[in-house]
DNA sequence: CTGATATTCACCCTTAGAGGTGAATATGTT
DNA sequence: AACATATTCACCTCTAAGGGTGAATATCAG
């Protein structure tokens, strides 16, 4: 799953589609608005969102609604965090031999 | 440059490889050790993250050592960090209006 | 029924990523 | 000099991503 999610947000448009969606809700057309890219380019993009779990649609007549839900993200800030934190723990010990040393 | 360090930690075999250099400063053929791969396509999952900065390279005879440099991947926190702030708060105003109406 | 709107489907093209192999380069060893 | 080691360079293949267009589908409005 970090995999689908990290591809997800590592594209510019893919995170701005995101940062619409923090705000609510919105159709896919309100969601293209603000691109320069055609709507089916747009229409992709939420298909990898969707593929990653990060957009939920709701389908009311002939208009998709989509949400976010951010759980992955937790995943990829998760890995993000404990990387930091094992380069912290190796620079303590290096601090540690230096000192012994 | 985010984009980049997003990309960069896309792949599961660069971040095994980030996962083994937070152990310690390792030379090429040592970290492509693990790896079922050919050392050149570690050699180039190496260059791409050095590319997006997380790895610096200290040549040493004919050895490359190389070594963590995990500054970009605070900006990447940062945005995950913000959007689950952003979606917070879109649920605390849900809640709000939920309750006023 | 007709026409407009919302979205996707089915294609096309181009580029980049991930993998491979074999040769080249540079350094170390004997 | 000859050989081995460490790494990259130059190429090839395959797949997926990102963009496009035009047609199809589904729904809504008259």
């Amino acid at each position: 799953m970090l995999d689908e999610t990290l591809i997800a947000i590592a594209d510019p448009t893919r995170r701005a589609i995101l940062s619409r969606l923090a705000e609510g809700e919105a159709r896919v057309t309100d969601v293209a608005r603000p691109f320069a890219i055609s709507l089916n380019s747009v229409s992709k993009h939420i298909r990898m969102l969707e593929r990653a779990k990060l957009v939920r649609r709701r389908i009311e007549g002939r208009e998709h609604f989509l949400a976010l839900t951010p759980a992955p993200l937790d995943e990829a800030a998760d890995w993000i965090a404990e990387q930091k934190t094992l380069w912290a723990w190796r620079l303590g010990e290096l601090e540690k031999a230096l000192k012994d040393g």
